[in-house]
DNA sequence: ACGGCGTATCCGTTTACCTCA
DNA sequence: TCTGAGGTAAACGGATACGCC
């Protein structure tokens, strides 16, 4: 597995939230299906993984095992957004993969008058536009106008509107100015997807085409989406380091023992009561039962067929583990990321 | 129930524009 | 100053889902 990652600067910096619950067969869950919300729609898979959590499910457990919110949580601005069933709330979202742009005031609070007056308002964004040609964006707040918008206004209005519409055979693509840029950053961060009303009014208010609006937010979601699967190949890039340094480390903790085993076959035929218990069983047995030195050791022989961990409950009483098997059947009870000192083997009793 | 239509989004791709060596 | 490579982001076209009739 190869895995290149190129996190940007804000993410990296970004304040982030871990929450794990790690098992060991690590199924992936990414947006889809993790964070499925009602409808099933495609729209939620997407915007529930611009959320910025990522949920990590292990096979068959019904719930995620893991929650990874990785991009700082932003304050909700409280911007009017129309309450519709397929939008988030504002408060599990947070991501600004870019940058938080410094707004002083509500991108939607300053949309909201131009929200009211529907009737037409590509025809009124149009007639904006045309207005203040070739303006970088001088004057922001309020007026927004895109570098060469005089070439993309003529289009405006219709979805899909194409710059061929005026006749123009070459599309130009215009830059959004930074004013610009930072209101839709602003929008995005309120909410991730637009419902038609609330295109028109931000293409008005920043005297662009709805189209433009709309092709902004999807590339916007495009690049959350981007940078929230680097965050996720980094997290299971870990994962995967760990649980290689875990198997090495109990291959060789197997092999000391199948060593041991060789030299004194006959260890394994005493007494359970004459036998010392070897450091992998001490440790296990401390692990098991830290807070009950005195109790007897949960670390009971498990079946074979087991699912693995030792259960402290279902261990009747046993003093000392009287074979390998509970040291195998206890392995997974060790923290993944905390690897286990290797104590040196124990000098084989003679007697 | 089924199909047609309009509209929405997503995805992959293209391409204009920008930066830098 | 010019230029080409590479990166970024706007824009496009197709596919698909959903609601309405």
């Amino acid at each position: 597995m190869e895995l290149r990652l190129s996190l940007g600067e804000a993410m990296a910096d970004a304040g982030r939230e871990l929450v794990l619950g790690l098992g060991v067969g690590v199924g992936v869950g990414v947006g889809p299906g993790a964070a499925r919300e009602g409808e099933g729609r495609r729209d939620h898979d997407v915007a529930a993984a611009a959320r910025g959590g990522l949920a990590l499910g292990c096979g068959s457990s019904p719930e995620p095992a893991m929650r990874l919110a990785l991009l700082p949580m932003v304050p909700s601005l409280g911007f009017p957004w129309p309450s519709e069933s397929r939008h988030l709330e504002a408060s599990t979202r947070g991501f600004d993969v870019n940058q938080a742009p410094s707004s002083g005031g509500s991108a939607w609070g300053a949309c909201a008058a131009a929200e009211e007056e529907q009737e037409d308002t590509a025809a009124a964004a149009r007639a904006a536009v045309s207005s203040s040609p070739n303006d970088s964006g001088g004057s922001f707040p309020m007026d927004f106008s895109a570098r060469g918008a005089s070439d993309a206004a003529p289009g405006a209005g219709g979805s899909r509107g194409s710059d061929e519409d005026d006749g123009r055979s070459a599309r130009k693509k215009l830059r959004l100015s930074k004013e610009q840029a930072a209101f839709l950053e602003e929008s995005f961060k309120e909410h991730s997807t637009l419902n038609p009303r609330q295109k028109v009014a931000l293409a008005k208010q920043l005297n662009l085409r709805p189209r433009q609006v709309e092709v902004w937010f999807q590339n916007r979601r495009a690049r959350t989406k981007l940078k929230q699967t680097e965050v996720d190949c980094e997290y299971l890039k870990r994962c995967c380091e760990t649980l290689t340094e875990e198997n090495r480390r109990l291959q060789k903790e197997l092999a000391e023992l199948r060593a041991l085993k060789t030299v004194h076959p006959f260890y394994m035929h005493l007494p359970a009561t004459t036998l010392s218990m070897c450091p992998s069983c001490e440790r296990v047995a401390s692990n098991s039962a830290p807070a009950s030195a005195a109790a007897p050791s949960p670390a009971a022989p498990a079946p074979a067929s087991g699912a693995g961990i030792a259960s402290p409950a279902a261990a009747p009483e046993q003093h000392r583990p009287s074979s390998f098997a509970a040291l195998f059947s206890s392995a997974r009870s060790f923290p993944l990321a905390a690897p286990q000192p290797q104590p040196p083997l124990p000098a084989p009793s003679s007697s």
